[in-house]
DNA sequence: ATGATTATTTATCATTTGTAAAAAGAACCC
DNA sequence: GGGTTCTTTTTACAAATGATAAATAATCAT
């Protein structure tokens, strides 16, 4: 719990009555290798704080995987869509390795956020980062070729390489694993 | 300005005096077909509202030009990366036709942020709907080929095709003019 | 209208990436 | 150890896209 709470004080500094209202509505969850935190279809009620271990946020259309992010320990994530929307989503978010999180429900976020403008301007913060990072990914999609990407997700989240399977890396990329092993081959 | 002030207000509604404050800050700005609104290397200090025209907000890399986003009549944009670290972008924006923007200023907003929860609570739902769009977009570019991402802009923003260069559309599919041509032809 | 400029299409060839199938390697279980 | 499964690499071929140049078409300024 300690990690989400001192992520949002980073965000924005909270107030006494913020933190323990925040602190009220957090909930902590367990998930094995391979477990969904979110299934496609259903609605993403949570915003997540990853304590430990490693996930994926993705889709599959006729039987292909495409990969949106990883996001390692430390990090405040969800999905975005359906969370703003709070409509059913086809992305998934599934642990690559045993999973802990501290989540809070979106209604109770909201309610927060109603109460407590620092809470809500933490939140607005963490949407803000959240679209340098989209922005960033559009821009390599549209300028980089697939080796292109390749070394600068090499540069940028190398340390993850030893952490996903090299088919997650190519979903992630938007090419096909063949044409990963093609690229790496080629140095 | 009334369209940003409705803008803002529908995003969330707002007191009477955080309207007040709102437009006092707001000025109105008007440039010519090919005028930049923002410039490769400045910072990002406005958001916009665009009362009328077309803009593309785009980088540019060794001669090629990459296109973000097209923003039409009764759109808030901005290049969220700069407006968000206020740091220099190498994103620019670019008047497509004549185009008359209201705007404000980062440092305003800012204060209009922390001084009435309403809005903070409208940026904060703006920053939302941008990551759902951008979300969007890099599904489309995981995963659909070239003639997919054209069908789906014609679908999604087809009636900007009049207004829009096929070049800019290719820039925008992440593609070359010519094979922009070829796609068009194979129908 | 005329000529000059810009935008778009067409053609050709090289490169990249996808598809499918098979082989090699690694991890795991019994 | 041997067998099983999953991951990764390799190969061969097809399809998509890029690069370049040339040909049309459209637009603009005078």
């Amino acid at each position: 719990m300690e990690g989400f709470l001192q992520a949002f004080n980073r965000l924005s500094p909270h107030t006494d009555a913020a933190r323990h209202d925040l602190l009220g509505c957090l909930r902590s969850r367990s998930f094995e290798k391979g477990d969904c935190l979110l299934r496609s279809g259903a609605i993403c009620r949570n915003l997540y704080f990853l304590d430990s271990g490693l996930v994926k946020t993705c889709f599959t259309t006729s039987d292909k995987e495409f990969i949106m992010r990883f996001f390692p320990e430390n990090n405040l994530f969800t999905v975005l869509d359906s969370f703003t929307t709070q409509a059913p989503t086809f992305y998934e978010i599934v642990a690559l390795e045993p999973t802990t999180v501290t989540c809070i429900e979106q209604a109770e976020l909201e309610v927060l956020c109603r109460k407590h403008h620092c809470t809500e301007t933490a939140f607005r913060k963490l949407l803000a980062f959240a679209t340098v990072n989209m922005m960033k990914r559009i821009s390599e999609m549209l300028e980089e070729n697939a080796t292109e990407r390749y070394k600068h997700f090499l540069k940028d989240q190398g340390a993850l390489l030893q952490r996903i399977s090299l088919g997650d890396l190519a979903n992630y990329l938007g090419i096909t694993q063949v044409s990963l092993s093609r690229i790496r081959s080629k140095k």
